[in-house]
DNA sequence: TTCGTGATAGAG
DNA sequence: TCTATCACGAAG
């Protein structure tokens, strides 16, 4: 079966597409991996959550970055937040929000300090804690180094459901969640 | 349900 | 300087 990386045209469309698009996919960071089970898409336009509406700093992020490049913040003071920047149609972006741990499992697990899988990656602030990103990697391309992007199977075929993003107050009606029909991977179950 | 934790930005 | 807010997670 064929593997491909995502290269940068993959993220010159708009951050629904995309987000809906990475579901189903690989992330490969270092010597750990997993596939992409849940997803966020924030709109530079229009959408209220997005750190473009309040934030001048993320306003020059888009500016002064190329489509592909990792957008990352800490949150609460104490995790980690794994963002894609997508520049195109539409600018914004991706929320990587869950995966499901292929290798590497047993480093996750240490970093993480539990044993349960299912557990490790499920959530934004867990797989950042699980893979060791940090702010060291904001800005990085995630294009073009095998070691931290993005890998396809092609002719893979994806269930992806949409539901109401998690976790904001504001423009929280937009079903721009995506998720892996029927994962035990992901963040909190797809609402009923 | 509650609380820890720190960056960011706007008001005063 | 001060305050509010925050795309979370673990424990209770």
């Amino acid at each position: 079966m064929a593997h491909e990386i995502i290269r940068a045209p993959f993220f010159q469309r708009d951050p629904i597409a995309c987000a809906r698009g990475l579901v189903g996919t690989e992330l490969i960071w270092g010597r750990c991996s997993g596939v992409i089970v849940e997803t966020e898409a924030y709109n530079a336009v229009n959408d209220e959550a997005c750190h473009t509406f309040l934030r001048p700093s993320t306003r020059a992020f888009v500016e002064h970055n190329k489509a592909g490049a990792a957008y990352i913040y800490l949150n609460y003071g104490m995790h980690w937040m794994l963002n894609v920047l997508v520049k195109g149609e539409a600018n914004g972006f991706v929320l990587i929000r869950a995966l499901e741990p292929k290798t590497g499992i047993e480093q996750m697990k240490k970093r993480r300090g539990i044993d349960d899988e299912k557990r490790l990656c499920s959530g934004p602030g867990k797989l950042t804690q699980a893979l060791e990103i940090t702010d060291r990697h904001h800005e990085m391309d995630l294009c073009a180094d095998p070691r931290h992007c993005f890998v396809r199977s092609a002719n893979a075929i994806v269930d992806v459901v949409a539901d109401v993003r998690i976790g904001i107050s504001r423009s929280a009606h937009y079903p721009w969640r995506f998720t892996l029909r029927g994962s035990k991977f992901v963040s909190v179950p797809v609402r009923l």
